[in-house]
DNA sequence: CTGAAAGCGCTAACAC
DNA sequence: GTGTTAGCGCTTTCAG
């Protein structure tokens, strides 16, 4: 049976015959050591299995280089993309990702930030710019750099970087009525904390209304395979309004199963039907058409985000640049554009 | 300007006129503290925006009420619904998750293992069995709970839950077999470093085998939208050698751009060909016909796991009912029976 | 290049 | 109920 107490800095010290902290300056590749202590510590480390204790360095030090990464969800197929982002950029750094989930609740946000900063990290990469008064309160107090990301409609509290989903909306809004659909049918997630799917929401409907038109009918899911949802949605939809155009959806999962949906019936899309999604995923590229969608830009707002927080941990003053509104990309795919150009 | 030194217990203890000691109890909700003391303790803390050092009561607690939880992968649909019942069962006790992905790399495995038991957590939850032989060193000595998870078919270093993907894949084969069907295809990940998947096959040909039959053709990818290099190497696969009767993929991703090419071609499914995937995961609900697949207990192997760190946590000792064998459930759906019964 | 002393902010253990 | 005293294991700082 291996010890019960686990190995410090002075059991290593004690088996190199070196004092703690020399043998501290060896692991920190701190300071100039003697090439021969250097190596006899080093030894003894590895002989042992020293694991050395971040907590008393990072009490000691007062520097923890860890980075709080807060997001709603990790089963959207859009977080783990941002996750993936800011993994690459904080790679290339001492920082370290710790993430937290909030299933998109205000007060579970709260929770996670309270436990989070009380491990007192480098800084904080949250989703969103809404919170609750309390959790901006704590992030306006803690003294580090804040980056909201994945929105930019709203005030930050530090940084932000993000796309504006209300102009999202517009655009595909745009894009649609530019194409002669007129018959607007819109599905989506029925969560009302889902900011950013509401936001695409009002920027899309204020820029129908602009043009003299409205949603002509709308269904709103929660919880399921989206996949299925979006089958049955359309399906429910279409019976219920045959004479729909065009059919809006706030994500792709369910634009795809919609579309699957669509070609099972024969519907020609997108003579008939045209269809769009939003996120640009790649599971688009599987399908045997490619539903038009807008890409989020979820891996260049984790790289973006991430690398403001390593260049303030780093010594950077705040800056004006360290707020940024991405553009999102229309992509066309085969179930928008209903002739040539 | 807020200020820039973070709040000590000493600032809540003098602001309240309450010792330091006593004002810990309050925050911690231990000991017995009248009535009075514990309001004002908390109006001085509220009022403040006091956040605990978790650094500072760790060191001196020598308590960590983290658990490490290593994966190889967040982009994969599974890992996600690991973390699900993790979390789910963590929320109920004082204990909560840190994540750290490893892209399928022993060496960052190692490294994120490192950092992680650095911060000394009360036990690590990792997927497989393989690791590096530093790995399990560490682990061995860390004197903590450790659950190794997803896979069953080896020597765990301590506790373990998961399937046998061995047995999962000779199970299929199986049924494969039972069916009639004679001239199999395989499709799968070229990761040489998902034992999983490497498992099932040797599973699978190994009851292939045993019938006098072996895989009459296989192709693996790497990389990309998985519903797509589904399509693809169906494509490809049916091209070279038009005879194969059946198609078993490792993931139901590319089994999904299977089941749709062949769609897409008019192939009778599944009486030309039969097909299957692996994982059960929740998007084949929504896919025109419901591919064959075969559950892979996601959720409730985070649960287990969970569990048993938690009752070690709260003072179990190692027990053998901490390795623990599920069984996965093969779903036929409707690609994979030819006649009724 | 190496070592000694003094904490980092909190909590365990005990006294009052 | 509440306060006091020692550290937890490391790093910072300053001497040598």
């Amino acid at each position: 049976m291996p010890p019960k107490r686990t190995l410090t800095l002075r059991d290593v010290s004690e088996a190199s015959g070196v004092s703690e902290m020399t043998v501290s300056r060896v692991l920190r590749n701190r300071g100039d050591v003697s090439v021969d202590t250097r190596e006899k510590v080093q030894a003894a480390a590895k002989r042992l299995g020293y694991v050395p204790n971040k907590i008393a360095g990072a009490l000691a030090s007062q520097r923890v280089n860890l980075v709080a990464v807060i997001i709603p969800s990790l089963s959207n197929m859009v977080f783990p993309e941002v996750l993936t982002g800011i993994s690459d950029v904080l790679d290339d750094t001492p920082l370290q990702p710790v993430v937290g989930v909030t299933n998109y609740r205000p007060e579970k946000e709260e929770s996670v930030l309270y436990e989070m900063l009380s491990w007192r990290p480098s800084g904080v990469i949250i989703a969103g710019l809404e919170h609750t008064e309390a959790s901006k309160a704590m992030m306006r107090n803690a003294g580090i750099p804040i980056v909201e990301i994945m929105d930019v409609d709203g005030e930050p509290i530090d940084a932000m970087v993000g796309i504006s989903h209300r102009r999202a909306g517009r655009k595909m809004a745009q894009a649609i009525i530019k194409q002669g659909y007129k018959r607007i049918g819109f599905m989506g997630t029925k969560m009302p904390l889902d900011h950013r799917a509401r936001k695409r929401f009002e920027g899309f409907t204020e820029a129908l209304a602009k043009e003299g038109l409205e949603v002509a009918d709308q269904e709103f899911y929660s919880g399921g395979s989206a996949l299925r949802k979006g089958r049955e949605m359309t399906e429910a939809m279409l019976k219920r309004t045959p004479d729909l155009d065009f059919l809006y959806y706030s994500n792709d999962m369910i634009g795809a199963g919609g579309l699957l949906y669509c070609l099972d019936q024969g519907i020609k899309v997108p003579q008939t039907i045209g269809l769009a999604g939003f996120n640009g995923v790649e599971l688009l590229e599987g399908l045997p058409r490619m539903l038009a969608s807008m890409g989020s830009e979820r891996n260049e707002i984790g790289r973006l985000a991430a690398q403001i927080i390593a260049r303030r941990a780093a010594g950077a003053e705040a800056s004006p640049d360290d707020s940024i509104e991405l553009s999102p990309k229309l992509q066309f795919g085969d179930t928008l554009k209903r002739r040539n150009s």
